[in-house]
DNA sequence: GAAGAACATGTTCGTCTGTACATGTCATGA
DNA sequence: TCATGACATGTACAGACGAACATGTTCTTC
């Protein structure tokens, strides 16, 4: 359960109340993690519970912030220190792939066109963010850099898509006829 | 719900097992999409309540394999082609590069390492694969084909991360001896 | 002063998911 | 013949998740 830590780690740069950090986690792990507001009040409650985080302020409108405790942020180091990564990393795109054969040809070539403009301009958007994090622009400090970290990943990642979007465009595998039309049951 | 028209999709290739869908979804689909057998038999049980399967054949050992309708093989080339793709995807690794900066520094280098060997390896075993592929090893109808520019994607995106984790080892940005000791508390 | 947008926190409900439990069959080889 | 492993299907339960519902506050602007 990554929400738990995704919610220390974020407390641990500063204190925050849950609509901060339905907003963080919506714009900075909003496109490897999404978590909406419902579950995260939830997981607050439990971890000031468990400890690991305590209220900080009250302010307007009922706002509760709230501070990551020393045992939280133990808990987030072991975390991160102990506990081995899960690969499985789910993907819709790459889902569908499989079943491109099931697809008209000339609705597979549209769909990769469009998923090739997106995956473009997710690339572009993240890079621009990563070209102002290195002109210093969102600060130097140690949270800024594993932000850029994280940023150049994703960049990658997007770019990578892009260019196996138009591969896959331009490959003769999918040229045949048969693509689409056919299924294989005898 | 993506299990649903996954299902569909391997049945379009031809009839399966619950057991055999288990098995395939953990080889061919596994790294993007986990399933358990226990989903995978409450979903085929709605499917063919749907009518979207029927059962094709008793085996032994109570068997029961399935084969996809006229109505399920449409149901799977609609969401092919009418539904949007959910661009979103849940990846472990990014998701801790946000919290870096609380990480030891040789610890993080060690994860680092780790992180750019396992990507390493699988980024060859898929490309094997798909050497395989490329040479017809696994037969060259249309299904191949979709599952060759799957596979594609597969080691792309895991070369990208591979690079990634050394780009992130050789980077001054983790260099500073603040990471990993300070959080930003005031 | 009134309206609307943004702030802020929750509950409810149904489905999805993963883990563990549970049962039984068939083939292989010691 | 007996044990083991692979085959094969399911149930039970708890936790995660998403969509929708529900409520009230504060700020801005007309």
């Amino acid at each position: 359960m990554s929400l738990r830590h995704g919610l220390l780690g974020l407390l641990a740069e500063g204190p925050a109340s849950g609509y901060d950090l339905a907003r963080r986690f919506t714009e900075a792990l909003g496109l490897v993690w999404p978590a909406r507001h419902p579950q995260i009040y939830i997981e607050l409650s439990r971890l000031e519970e468990a400890g690991l985080i305590e209220v900080e302020s009250h302010g307007p409108r009922g706002r509760k912030a709230y501070r990551i405790t020393d045992e939280g942020l133990a808990e987030v180091r072991r975390w991160l220190a102990d506990v081995d990564v899960d690969h499985t990393f789910r993907m819709e795109t790459l889902f569908r792939a499989y079943f491109f054969w099931l697809m008209d040809p000339d609705d597979l070539k549209e769909h990769l066109a469009k998923e090739e403009r997106f995956y473009q301009e997710t690339a572009e958007r993240l890079r621009v963010y990563a070209d102002a994090k290195d002109r210093g622009e969102w600060g130097t400090g140690p949270h800024a850099r594993a932000m850029r970290i994280a940023l150049e990943a994703g960049v990658r990642i997007n770019e990578a898509l892009t260019e196996w979007a138009r591969w896959a465009q331009e490959t003769d595998l999918m040229a045949s006829e048969e693509f689409g039309t056919a299924d294989e049951r005898k």
